[in-house]
RNA sequence: GCUGUUAUAGCUCAGUCGGCAGAGCACUUCCUUGGUAAGGAAGAGGUCACCAGUUCGAAUCUGGUUAACAGCUCCA
């Protein structure tokens, strides 16, 4: 009996029926069956060992689509994992999955792993890989399977097993050579088809992501199809580090961290400037968006944060202090502060919405182990705001927002994803307030038609949030703008607006920033750019270069033009020679430098050379101006 | 906070077996006055993170503290 089996692009091949999907590539070509990683049938991925029994449309992953990269590092996770067996047949298996980038596998061992023992495991692996075990797939009815487990020890996979028994299912295993895993695959057909594999770390990591829980060791690996993928893998990620915020943050005279306060950053400079061009940028749209600013102070009486529910939720996290016997906390937030300036004066319907923005330093005791340079500190600015509404204004407001931030974001050149969360379960509020609160900023998301993911009991404990995430150089992501409604602070605060009826009515809420931190903003943009800021933002924007003592003068003259044009303008006038200067100006990145020797002094030019495009050519002085301030103006990135 | 690793000049890093503290870059001075990514010479710069212990003697060995790094947990 024959079936038809129709292929990516349209073909459809007559084959016999019961052929597995890998002996019908083996059958269309050694070439892609070679590179075949796993598969897919009616649209679901298999193992290339599924047998085709019926009419079908399969399509062969290999390594360079996701799910087939996924199959290979899941194999590779076993292998790592059956060459720990083999050497320590006391560890005991957690879990192994394939994660974006590589695998890892946690292990309960009696001693914490060595780089040497993760020697001796990749040796092992490779072993492995070279006996070519088939990986073959069976399954056995819940009660055999958590028996099977138990027989040989593995806690941790009964563990899981009893979870999954609940349903009846059967369960699926895997099997290599004398190895055998739960799991529910796929996995690629033999461990010879990993050529290039590698071990790169080895951290502890809690059983079930719970602190509670017992600390297991976990390894992390990658592997690729060819040993130059992995060679180029790493030097992409050296690469990377040279883009890290620390390390630029140093070079670049930006801002540093001493270990007299550890997650309390020094702005130096240069980082000023930037700080301070991007809170001008922010103020002037937050001015043309209806937005007001105010400052409200550090330090508030510790009364006002048990009325705001902070001290209930949150007071692990802040800092506290004494004056005059009283008790003060150190804000974590701004919010409260804003409902007190909100509360001073009564407001009408026809008042609102009232934007009132704060760029408000906070200061949070984050756990040591979480600090990270500028991404995660223990003080830092929030470009927060506060915007007090009518249930009617919500939608329009929510949409404003996540308008205002994508334009933000689209500025930089910044790509982000989106992620909505939901109700915790330490939180306050009603089940009503909370679910109309969470639909409000799905449809606002839904109607812009942003693609976002559901982060399922994640939300504040006053309300779900929206949050804007973004990239560091190592494409770890970071929460940066965050739209938070909010039904629960009017409430307690005892907020209010007088309405077309002549009544008290109690306004909505909106929390939201921007920039999220702009510390953390910072260290975003800096790794984004590896330093090399666009004009607008550029701590130096241009450097003059005299090439001999007597240009000194035309320089001085230059350098006064420019500044009074506004330019940000230094003169390297060390009696160095024109590489040398231009050398240290392209490692400072500086997006200018303007070579005058006998020509340009004569001439009343500068040979403008940029950061990126070298030698540009002779401009009058003017002409140069001209083209940075519309540069400036433009705020273009490229 | 947890697990692991690390800490030597402003930066990047050597320092063997426990025996006088090293290099390159940066910095200062002098020479050099030059044309698009490193000209030359000399000099200065250190309580080897901190506190104990072992030892005739500790950058080096041991314990503790602090901080950083990777990950986990938590989070803007």
């Amino acid at each position: 009996m024959t079936i038809q089996v129709s292929l990516k692009g349209g073909t459809v091949k007559e084959v016999e029926s019961g052929l597995t999907a890998g002996e019908v590539a083996k059958a269309l070509g050694m070439g892609l069956y070679k590179s075949a990683c796993a598969c897919k049938v009616d649209g679901v991925t298999h193992d290339l060992r599924v047998p085709l029994t019926k009419d079908c449309a399969l399509t062969i992953l290999t390594f360079e689509e996701e799910d087939g990269k996924q199959a290979y590092w899941h194999t590779t996770s076993h292998v790592m994992a059956q060459a720990v067996k083999r050497l320590y047949p006391n560890v005991k298996l957690a879990i192994g999955p394939a994660i974006d980038n590589g695998f890892f596998y946690d292990f309960d061992t009696e001693e914490p792993l060595t780089p040497e023992d993760l020697e001796k495991i990749e040796t092992e692996m490779k072993k492995i890989v070279k006996e070519n075990l088939p990986v073959e797939r069976f399954e056995l009815p819940p009660d055999e399977a958590i028996a099977f487990m138990r027989e040989k020890g593995e806690i941790y996979k009964v563990e899981l097993i009893e979870e999954h028994a609940g349903k009846g299912e059967n369960i699926s295993f895997y099997q290599q050579g004398e190895f055998v895993d739960l799991c529910a695959g796929p996995h690629i057909a033999e461990t010879g088809r990993i050529k290039a594999l590698k071990l790169t770390n080895c951290t502890g990591a809690y059983w079930r992501a719970d602190a509670s829980n017992k600390m297991l060791q976990r390894v992390y690996g990658i592997s690729f199809t060819k040993a130059a993928d992995l060679e180029a893998h790493l030097t992409a990620l050296e690469e990377a580090k040279k883009r890290d915020h620390r390390r630029l943050g140093r070079e670049l005279d930006l801002f540093d961290i001493y270990e007299e306060g550890p997650g309390f950053p020094f702005f130096m400079p240069n980082g000023m400037i930037l700080r301070n061009q991007l809170e001008a940028y922010w103020r002037q749209e937050h001015h043309k968006h209806g937005y007001q600013e105010i400052k409200s102070p550090i330090i508030l009486n510790e009364e006002l944060w048990h009325r705001s529910g902070h001290w209930d939720h949150y007071k692990d996290n802040m800092y506290f202090t004494k004056i005059d016997d009283m008790d003060y906390a150190i804000k974590p937030m701004n919010c409260p502060g804003s409902m007190l300036a909100f509360k001073r004066k009564l407001h009408s319907y026809r008042d609102l919405p009232v934007r009132m923005a704060e760029m408000g330093l906070v200061h949070r005791h984050e756990l040591s182990g979480a600090l990270h340079g500028l991404m995660r500190v223990r003080c830092f600015t929030q470009d927060d705001a506060h915007i007090f509404m009518t249930p009617d204004h919500v939608q329009e407001e929510i949409l404003g927002v996540i308008v205002l931030i994508d334009d933000f974001y689209k500025v930089f050149g910044f790509a982000y994803h989106v992620e909505l969360s939901t109700r915790p379960e330490d939180s306050m509020g009603s089940d009503e307030d909370w679910a109309v609160a969470t639909e409000a900023l799905q449809s606002a998301l839904e109607k812009r038609g942003i693609d976002f993911k559901i982060n399922e009991g994640d939300g504040a404990f006053y309300g779900p949030k929206i949050d804007f995430h973004l990239r560091d150089c190592l494409g770890r992501t970071w929460q940066c703008g965050t739209i938070q409604l909010d039904f629960q602070m009017p409430e307690r605060f005892d907020l209010h607006y007088i309405g077309p009826d002549g009544e008290k009515h109690r306004p909505v809420m909106i929390h939201r920033v921007v920039f999220g931190s702009i510390e953390r903003f910072i260290a975003i943009l800096t790794e984004h750019f590896a330093g090399a800021f666009p004009l607008w933002l550029a701590p130096v924007q241009v450097t003059i270069l005299p090439i001999a003592e007597r240009h000194h003068e035309a320089a001085r003259q230059i350098e006064e033009q420019l500044k009074a044009g506004d330019l940000r303008v230094t003169t390297d006038d060390r009696s160095e020679k024109i590489g040398y200067k231009i050398r240290e100006a392209q490692l400072q990145k500086v997006p200018y430098m303007l070579v005058v020797g006998d020509k340009e002094a004569e001439t009343g030019t500068v040979s403008v050379r940029s950061r990126r495009e070298g030698d540009q050519g002779a401009l009058t002085v003017e002409d140069f101006l001209r083209m940075a301030c519309k540069e400036i103006a433009s705020k273009s990135y490229s």
